[in-house]
DNA sequence: ACCGCCGTTTTGCATTGCGAAACGCCTTGA
DNA sequence: TCAAGGCGTTTCGCAATGCAAAACGGCGGT
């Protein structure tokens, strides 16, 4: 393992340990010993003490020949703050919206180069079971994630569009930093997102941001749906439903609208 | 830190850390340094390098003074196999199981001497928004658990009710191993379990239990409401429904249904 | 039967975790 | 104003311990 750039005190075979956990992904959520070493670029024997105190404790669990993670995680998980606090302020409103609209509701926070889902609604007649919970999408691609970075910090904008060309993700994707700095400034007057299909095909988003206490961007909420009525026959239904709701969130989380924001949802 | 029972080769530094997190609760979700370090009877020094560590990565986060664990958990979240399976497939069965009775459905797994749940979906007219995610019950209290115990192991349930009196969460929890013993053998009988306000007041239940290709217990679910008339008028249409629906996820799990199981289900 | 692949165990060395103590900073109380 | 106490942080140094390499042994394939 090599070191991190600056060098405090750091328990390094802690670092080593939370590689290990890391590695495990949903595409390969059991490995064997000699994978994991691989995977993380290990000695072998360091990562067969590290499995083995991990599955002392229910971390890891031992499925047939391999390792998977196990459900202590979930334990843990139970304490994360941060994110609880807003879950939970935003669940009765989101899933109020989720009965009036029919389709999936998304929460997700900023987290590092992207944005974390920590709430999610799937509607049930959409039959994907994934787990988004804990995924993290992209800023540029997603409408819930242009809702966050169009609100966000100019620190946090530049940090994203400091680069020659953001990924595409499908051919709608905006690739282009100059172009994506328009679209930002678009969803800002407007106060909401929109994804025609520029992250996944098939999938078409609302999304707008949710404000703290400071007035500062906390959170984002999209309504998902498969089909592009979403962005046409019933967007101007949608959009009020769900600024409406992220409005309300913001609200709960202690952020006192500003006048353009008032103003913003009367002439929904 | 004292040694483990057995003695292995262990990342001790590694367990220290477990413990540093595991620490953190919903009740006290952000912690002083000096408050770990109590909470953990661990040395200070050590604390402090592990939370440096953890927090360099993502996992703690600092909240003014004070400590709190991060986001980064719950990217390991998503890896979580064994429940993320069955939650997969589980998850459209029970979608549409809430769609129908419109009351809370939650989904469990064994999980220690408790249960654990690692999916929920709750109603929209009951608003209470914690994330039960993660959270988790007792055997003997709850529909959900005495479901799951009835047909466990008997080794499982011997461990539950090796104790002279189980706690009570209410006036109506069954206490009594013995009367326990009756209530687990009714429960395999009619192959569901019910629960009276017997962990929570104003809280009715019925559950069912999920088996694997085995043949053996690997999950529970069940519907939770405030009103009696889930164990009264409305108990046979529901206990049609969620038998019905705990089979099918079953049958997903690859669980080929007992003859007894078969005529249990024609005779509903 | 031989060989190669893996998970596990052993061995031994230097790394490194961490206990104690010292250091500043801030708050409290006299 | 100064003393006392509590806090997070840093320093220091030693031995505990993490871990690399090598040896071991079971298994499957050729």
């Amino acid at each position: 393992m090599t070191k991190q750039t600056v060098e405090w005190v750091m328990v390094y075979s802690l670092l080593k340990a939370l590689t290990v956990m890391e590695c495990f992904t949903q595409e390969r959520p059991r490995m064997s010993l000699g994978e994991v070493a691989a995977a993380t670029q290990l000695n072998k024997t360091t990562v067969y003490n590290i499995l083995a105190t991990l599955a002392s404790r229910g971390y890891v669990v031992r499925v047939g020949e391999d390792y998977a993670l196990g459900n202590a995680i979930l334990h843990v998980t139970q304490g994360v703050l941060d994110n609880v606090e807003i879950r939970d302020r935003a669940a009765p409103i989101l899933r109020q919206l989720a009965d009036e609209v029919s389709e999936s509701i998304y929460l997700v926070v900023p987290d590092g180069d992207r944005v974390l889902y920590i709430y999610a609604i799937e509607s049930s007649h959409r039959l994907q079971a994934r787990s988004v919970l804990g995924d993290r999408a992209y800023y540029h691609s997603t409408a819930i994630g242009k809702a966050a970075l169009a609100f966000s910090p100019p620190e946090r904008q530049e940090a994203v569009l400091a680069v020659a060309a953001l990924p595409a993700r499908t051919a709608n994707t905006i690739t282009k930093p100059q172009r994506m700095r328009e679209e930002l400034q678009l969803i800002r007057e407007r106060g909401y997102a929109t994804d025609c299909e520029e992250n996944e095909a098939k999938t078409f988003c609302l999304a707008a941001p949710v404000f703290g206490a400071s007035g500062n961007l906390v959170a984002a909420c999209s309504i998902s749906g498969d089909t592009i009525a979403i962005l046409e026959e019933r967007r101007d239904g949608l959009t009020r439903k769900l600024l409406h709701a992220a409005m309300q969130v913001s609200q709960h989380m202690g952020h006192v609208p500003t006048r353009s924001q008032l103003v913003m949802l009367k002439t929904l």
